[in-house]
DNA sequence: CCCGCTACTCACCGATTGGTGACAGCGGGA
DNA sequence: TCCCGCTGTCACCAATCGGTGAGTAGCGGG
């Protein structure tokens, strides 16, 4: 047997810090998924890692093979996280305004999504990352997202229909797109196509011309 | 002094290729530039590095630090190379059209980018490294690609006034997002916001709707 | 013919990556 | 009381990364 003391004291600072983590496995897995989301909103997908999300989780990269089988487990764990988008971001009531036509409701759910994007730091990441890789697991996390934003759209909607005429999905799709790619543009580079994107009265200008768009296309 | 006779015979495939590199720096300073843009447009930004332009390039990561001063350097070097993009795709006419009104021009316009970036890679790959990173080698491309579309667009915008009352800088930037996430995101996943972006049926349905929007905002 | 300049290659460095096996320590059940 | 299982830690692995210093190979001019 060896000697335990020698080696107790050996260990860095040991006592030093009163307050040694309880063993509890739900907890650590918790704090593996919130070490997972926080890394990925602030440090986006470039390096997002086995090593970086156990060492801001303050454990053992092994417990992440352990009790998400891996990177592509927590990515998944993250997935099915981000069902809980929705429900965060659907107001009571339509904001005191009256949607009687298609139009006022598209115009209003451009606003709604450039808004709740531009505030989500997490989501962005996400959909950064969509474009730029083509992985398994970031297929899956990308359904996970679209499944939400469908969803979202669907409870927004509610029973208005599209007018005939006009391919409601494919315009709705390229609204979606500029919105994205506006709010992405925003966050890494501070301007798309020669727009600023920094002040709120960029933004004011650009949901504007959002607006004048929809309206365009809707009446 | 010693045997280069044993020193020959011990390397690898030793005569097996005949052709072996003539020493000339111009030619092998195309060669690392060539194999960055090829390496860049196929295999995109993430294993884009020092260690896998010169394996591409056939010689020694070093001629890389020596010729261009690192990475930096060369991606610069592509960022430079990015304003031929511009002469390549202006074409002479307007395609039998004529272009009367602004609204005629910007449809048009979107049309033409949508094809440039769906059939330029290595665009498509600046574009989503740009929108996943903000380092200072990033921004410079960025810069360098801003400007390329800058002055494709005023090039192709001729002496067309836009209308009156819209901010048609927004208006443009927004149109020109929509258009570089739909790209992307086709390029990726197959789809935006529940629309397929695969067939060439998908792009046709991609297209009216763009057109419908254009010419909701510019009449 | 030889020498020197230059293009080029190689070997090595420390750091970091994803991944695995072994071990320590506590706690509950037999 | 002993022991097994679960939680957590640590040490180590091969591979790859960016980066550097030293040395080789070949062409051209004297």
């Amino acid at each position: 047997m060896l000697d335990e003391a020698v080696k107790l004291e050996s260990l860095p600072e040991a006592g030093g810090e009163p307050e040694r983590r309880v063993r509890d496995r739900g907890a650590t897995e918790r704090a593996i998924l919130a070490a997972a989301k926080g890394l990925l909103a602030e440090e986006g997908f470039q390096n997002f890692g086995i090593n970086a999300v156990a060492r801001r989780a303050g454990c053992d990269k092994q417990l992440i093979y352990r009790y998400y089988g891996g990177l592509d487990g927590l990515v998944e764990a993250i997935g099915a996280d981000l069902g809980t988008w929705v429900k965060d971001r659907i107001p009571e009531d339509t904001g005191g305004m009256f949607l009687l036509t298609y139009g006022d409701l598209m115009e209003r759910l451009s606003l709604l999504l450039l808004d709740a994007l531009r505030n989500d730091p997490l989501m962005r990441r996400i959909l950064a990352w969509e474009i730029s890789e083509n992985t398994e697991q970031v297929r899956r996390l990308s359904e996970a997202r679209s499944k939400a934003l469908a969803l979202w759209l669907e409870r927004m909607r509610g029973s208005l229909a599209p007018p005939k005429g006009v391919d409601a999905a494919a315009v709705n799709a390229v609204i979606i797109a500029a919105i994205q790619h506006l709010v992405l543009a925003a966050a890494s580079g501070g301007q798309c196509a020669g727009l600023s994107l920094k002040t709120s009265k960029d933004w004011e200008k650009t949901a504007t011309a959002l607006k004048r768009i929809v309206r365009g296309v809707y009446g």
